[in-house]
DNA sequence: CATGTTTCGTAGAACGTTCTCCATTGTTAG
DNA sequence: CTAACAATGGAGAACGTTCTACGAAACATG
């Protein structure tokens, strides 16, 4: 119907018009600031609703806040991340923050090219889950701008940390495993590409929790890493690694569920039953792995309770708080179909 | 290290000081513009490079580009949209434009919040995944930003469409099984919630689709549809109610995969074998779909073409093109394991 | 009644760009 | 040599907010 190009937006001068007062008052209003009488808040709002005004983001992102957030993905496809993000969105809920999401990819230069852009719209924080990036560069955007790292183990003073406790999550993996009466239980890791996360990454630190485990419970000649990647397909190849060797592991432990999936499809192929022949447990307990088909004995994040504290932790961070935090937040074991003791005398 | 608060921004200014000429020379190199000489912008290049210039997209919002496109994704869990969104990423690739995903939830309102908050933000363009709105409202929407709607099958003036051809991809579905020997070929789709989206739905138009393609095969008598959701849950619920009936499917066409995950949950539970007794297929060829413990047969989108699609005609758009567009991506059949043809007599 | 002290409201200067004019050069045509 | 014109660079006004000063009431205190 209306031609012509764009309607002009709706300033904070036209509501102060038609409410008759200036434009500081109106701001005043809109910030809730002291000194404003009610009065006159009831005639802003009034005008404000009239006019179906709205904030320009930018305008404001010129002097204060943009109350936008942004998060930082390394990988899209991580079936992980919705839960995380419900978390996140979930705790900001009625807050006037808004979150962005932004797909970092899983290079540290293009995760970096992210976190620039997320600074140069000037977002009020940003929430990092998994960057792949040397802690001295996390530091250094951390005094551009508050953030929040999540699934890191290295903490920091000038961030916030949110991180399961792979740790924890590993042991409850080889604990179940040897209380089947598993003795060589296999891991597969994810290899780290860049330097640049080392020691702090997830799969570092499950790595070595499997290790630690595998000791504790007297199983020190059982232990045998191979590192792929946390793929289907590093799944699949690290498992046929494994299988091809003389003393075959009678179970996996796959440091992430979609590698799991992978195993799963080796042993299919190699004509071992699961848990018969060969037991598989994951990390993560994506949406699949509770699916009849699959069944997969995985470990749970609870994704939803990390991305509504880096959340919490990111706004506190915002309005303040200046001492840093470490969050840890303790896994559970789900228990399902692909783990069972061991076959006979093997 | 360095104690203090956040040190100042590099400004255009300071790139002008260091140069030795004027804030708009340097807009003019920044911006590409009319009436730079080649030393002046080399003069500046340099300038830039050694003060780490980085343009302030909030500032630069205040009068001309964002240099930022929106995805408002409506479901974050559909494994179909990382598909989608690389091909977006991909198409963008060495442009200035930045992508931010924003949650729009499957609610017609918070969907229309986060618009709202795209253009808030001044984004130079959105591209909408399956949206549920009225066409008015989108339409409403296209007058302030260009945008781009992903999936839903109604062409506008106001803005560009991408959609898979569902009518199509029913066909496949139901042609690949009537070959096979079905005659009893069961649906299920999606119900609407709001009544905003209608018959532009994909669910609506692969449910059209099926209906006709069962009736150009003489199937007409054979056409089942039960309306639940497209979830895992929603797939096993349809699938207990078709196979509760007299004349059981002998084939159930799920209009989403993880919907017939659902329905392979419900065969596997009634003791049915797929495909001996059931034969299953789904749509949208999600990542799991090929893995051998599933391998669903399904109907592939391109989610990458689609995405890629949308991309460069937001920006056509964006950069001045009128006319309107409608691209219709045509889908292939990918035939895995779950179908075969019908057990013996029934 | 003179003098503080709140409370309420406004002016107006930022913030970092873009972009429309305008001024100054060369350069070319006559 | 001059008029006309292209090419190059700069001044300065937006853009829509926030927020520091500051003034004017209204009120309290002696």
């Amino acid at each position: 119907m209306t031609t012509g190009s764009a309607p002009r937006r709706v300033t904070i001068a036209d509501v102060a018009g038609r409410a008759g007062v200036s434009t500081a008052a109106v701001s005043k209003v809109l910030r809730g600031a002291y000194g404003v009488s009610p009065g006159m808040r009831a005639k802003v709002r009034k005008a404000m609703d009239e006019l179906g005004y709205r904030p320009h983001a930018a305008a404001r992102a010129m002097r204060g806040r943009t109350y936008t957030l942004g998060v930082m993905l390394s990988d899209t496809r991580n079936p992980f991340f919705p839960d995380i993000i419900e978390g996140v969105t979930d705790q900001l809920g009625d807050t006037e923050y808004q979150v962005l999401l932004g797909p970092g990819g899983d290079e540290p230069k293009s995760q970096a090219r992210m976190t620039d852009a997320m600074i140069d719209r000037s977002m009020d924080g940003i929430i990092l889950i998994s960057p792949v990036m040397s802690g001295a560069e996390l530091a250094s955007i951390a005094t551009t701008t508050p953030i929040v790292v999540i699934g890191r183990h290295g903490s920091a003073a000038e961030y916030d940390s949110v991180v399961d406790d792979d740790v924890v999550g590993a042991r409850l993996v080889v604990d179940h495993l040897a209380d089947l009466g598993h003795r060589r239980i296999a891991h597969i890791t994810h290899l780290d590409r860049g330097r640049a996360s080392g020691a702090d990454s997830p799969q570092a630190v499950r790595a070595e929790g499997y290790r630690r485990a595998m000791r504790a419970r007297g199983l020190a000649e059982g232990i045998e890493v191979v590192a792929t990647s946390f793929t289907e397909e590093g799944g699949y190849e690290g498992a046929r690694q494994l299988l091809a060797r003389p003393a075959r592991p009678t179970a996996i432990f796959a440091g992430a569920d979609v590698a799991a999936l992978g195993v799963l499809r080796a042993a299919y192929e190699a004509g071992l039953s699961v848990p018969g022949d060969l037991s598989v447990a994951g990390y993560d307990n994506i949406g699949i792995a509770s699916l009849k088909p699959i069944s997969l004995t995985s470990v749970d994040q609870d994704g939803h309770v990390i991305g509504a504290t880096a959340a919490r932790l990111l706004v506190e961070r915002i309005e303040g708080r200046g001492r840093s935090v470490l969050s840890s937040v303790s896994p559970t074991l789900v228990v399902r179909g692909t783990t069972g003791p061991p076959a006979g005398r093997e």
